[in-house]
DNA sequence: GTAGAATATGAGCTATTATTCGCTTTTAGT
DNA sequence: ACTAAAAGCGAATAATAGCTCATATTCTAC
């Protein structure tokens, strides 16, 4: 006997239609989050709101941990995106201008979708396959180095890996705090304001 | 009719006995917080690893909310306990030398249950009156500020608040960090290393 | 047009969790 | 020793979540 099981083929979307269910079942999960909070995101609210019923769900996804997954790889998509170029251009650059550059990407990368960004930072649990978030931070951490490498005459700093550890920290930490805690209060000229700061902060210490 | 509720009065505990269970039942839940995560610690469990019926548990704590926050007042009262005086001392010192204290006493602080401190800050819902920790942390901008605000004369910044978020936001992101993603491959000597390059981070910032 | 694959449905099963309440045991005060 | 309050118990209830599967609909290809 073959006993095919119904549930199992998980994720192959190879339809038009079902692409569409497979975006829906995503950005609904995203809506629950950001609107409702991670808690309220059960496998049953997330079909409901994305008007499919809970089997489809099932057919694309093993599981509500996928679908929060799916959830934080397409956001860290847009905020590639969006951020990729200028990143490139940094490379590029001389020290000041390169961090500088750096904490105004990383602002904008927050700036993407602050409230998803806040939801996934604050209520998702970093367990299992939840660990997206700090491989993308690792990613942030190697490009740094890298460039730091190939400016190590411009700097003064002894240990590479530990300068790296340092800037990326304090750049993601300062704009993650001022662009999440302080979203309403935050006018334009702050933003510039705090992205000097920043920028200062870590000129200095690389330049000793 | 007098109609007393018999589950209400939650948490009153006068008599010598009753004060162990508590302490019990706020001890496994730290427990299970660190040994099996957030999730596994549901009220049955909690009662059970308290070696407690679950309806005493309901007789102190309306619901394992309440459970978690009094694990977090009972870990930030033993971070206090152990830096109080280390903190006190940094504001009497000049600049270099307050800086340097100050990121080695946040060292320290992390240092106090490193597990259990990360638990609280990965897994734990930042929702309802679990917003002690961000509490916590104004309190420490406030007293930097202050610190900033009577050695004025010492530094090169424009905007005090800004500063102040800048540094706090910095030390705690390093601190936090390292203590708690490095846990395993973190020597003394690499501990002092970071205390230092934390140091001039934020005192190269301040003396501009 | 029709067969077979892909997709969609949702009532309902199972497991888990929070919470209650009638009852028993312990303690403090007299 | 006695009693009333305090503390403790845990089986039982209710709510909710995750997930399945028998069935129905839609699509693709010939």
């Amino acid at each position: 006997m073959v006993r095919r099981q119904l549930t199992k083929p998980r994720k192959a979307a190879t339809q038009e239609r079902s692409r569409a269910t497979v975006d829906a079942l995503v950005e609904a999960t995203a809506r629950i989050l950001v609107r409702e909070g991670f808690d309220k995101a059960s496998t049953n609210r997330i079909a409901e709101v994305a008007g499919v019923s809970v089997g489809s769900l099932y057919q694309y996804f093993p599981g509500k941990e996928a679908l929060v997954a799916a959830v934080i790889e397409r956001h860290q998509q847009e905020v590639m995106q969006t951020v990729r170029g200028e990143l490139a251009e940094a490379l590029a650059e001389p020290v000041d201008k390169a961090v500088r550059k750096l904490v105004a990407v990383a602002v904008k990368a927050h700036r993407v979708d602050p409230r998803l960004h806040r939801v996934l930072a604050e209520q998702v649990p970093r367990v299992g396959k939840l660990e997206k978030v700090e491989t993308f931070n690792r990613e942030n951490y190697t490009l740094f180095r890298t460039y730091l490498e190939s400016h190590r005459d411009e700097l003064y700093v002894g240990d590479l890996d530990l300068a790296s550890f340092v800037c990326v920290t304090a750049i993601e930490a300062l704009t993650h705090n001022a662009v999440l805690h302080y979203s309403g209060t935050l006018s334009e000229e702050m933003m510039e304001a705090l992205i000097d700061e920043g920028a200062r902060l870590v000129t200095g210490y690389l330049r000793g």
